[in-house]
DNA sequence: CGCCTTTGACCGGCGC
DNA sequence: GCGCCGGTCAAAGGCG
């Protein structure tokens, strides 16, 4: 399998995307005792091309501007689909993870489980060296308390949308730092609307700032359907998800080139 | 030669 | 305490 290679060239198709997250931690403390230790976790369902035959035979993992290594494989119990495990090869020492399985009702749907955080920028970015490095350090304690997901579909919705939102310099480094793309992906990406992530942005994000909740219960319905009733569990955790979480943080991130500040301290 | 995938083993958390 | 399960490690082999 040589997809990992091919990175830079997705046929994923991306259709459909639902993003959740789960926060980890002793605010969650009811979650983190029913599931693993893990830090924020940010879950994307990607639609694939039907006619994509590479990902529909394999568990290719949808493209990104990042370079992934995997390090392992599990099959995942109920799910007739192996779940495949990959680090973030772009930087040593990025902990950057995430985990790739098929919906196990839908085989044209991949569930990309995202952990950790990349502490160093996209392999595409302009930054100059020294620029990255000091990031590295700003960000290379392990548990950084602003740890936020960085997406690759973060990337890739953000190249959709027009450059609009100029922040403060600083604040532009880290979202850099957190969330580089490449312009590499976007046009590969076919999406089933005009501008579906400008969309996203005015009737997801501003909502979800406002009322997660309905949001995001709205989304799991699209993909709760496609899932057996015991994934829907999964989704019930969501929706006890705090409003003010980084949840909120994250979807804003998601759809428009903002930053923003996750400081949990 | 370096980086990747594959795959079985190992480890720790969790439920019973 | 035990077994199950998910996540990670690491050796081996492949590929460019």
């Amino acid at each position: 399998m040589q997809s990992e290679s091919e990175d830079k060239h997705p046929d994923t198709e991306i259709m459909q995307e639902i993003v959740q997250t789960e926060l980890e931690s002793s605010r969650t403390e009811n979650h983190a005792s029913k599931k693993r230790k893990m830090g924020e976790r940010v879950v994307v369902a990607v639609k694939i091309a039907e006619n994509d035959k590479k990902q529909q035979r394999n568990e290719g993992p949808p493209s990104d501007c990042w370079s992934w290594r995997k390090y392992g494989q599990k099959p995942i119990k109920g799910s007739p689909y192996p779940r495949g495990y990959y680090r973030c090869s772009t930087s040593k020492g990025c902990s950057a993870k995430k985990q790739v399985e098929r919906c196990k009702t839908d085989a044209s749907m991949l569930i990309i489980t995202y952990t950790s955080t990349h502490n160093h920028p996209g392999p595409d970015f302009s930054l100059p060296i020294n620029q990255k490095q000091e990031e590295n350090e700003i960000d290379s304690a392990p548990e950084s308390t602003y740890t936020q997901p960085t997406t690759p579909k973060q990337e890739q919705e953000a190249e959709l949308l027009p450059r609009e939102t100029p922040v403060n310099n600083s604040e532009h480094q880290f979202q850099y730092s957190q969330s580089p793309f490449s312009s590499t992906t976007a046009d590969h990406i076919i999406v089933n609307q005009e501008n579906p992530f400008q969309e996203n942005l005015e009737t997801h994000a501003g909502v979800y700032s406002e009322d997660p909740k309905s949001v995001v219960s709205h989304d799991a319905v699209e993909l709760s359907s496609l899932l057996k009733p015991e994934e829907n569990d999964f989704y019930d955790e969501l929706e006890e998800l705090p409003s003010s979480s980084f949840f909120t943080a994250f979807m804003r991130s998601s759809f428009c080139e903002e930053t923003i500040t996750v400081n949990p301290s």
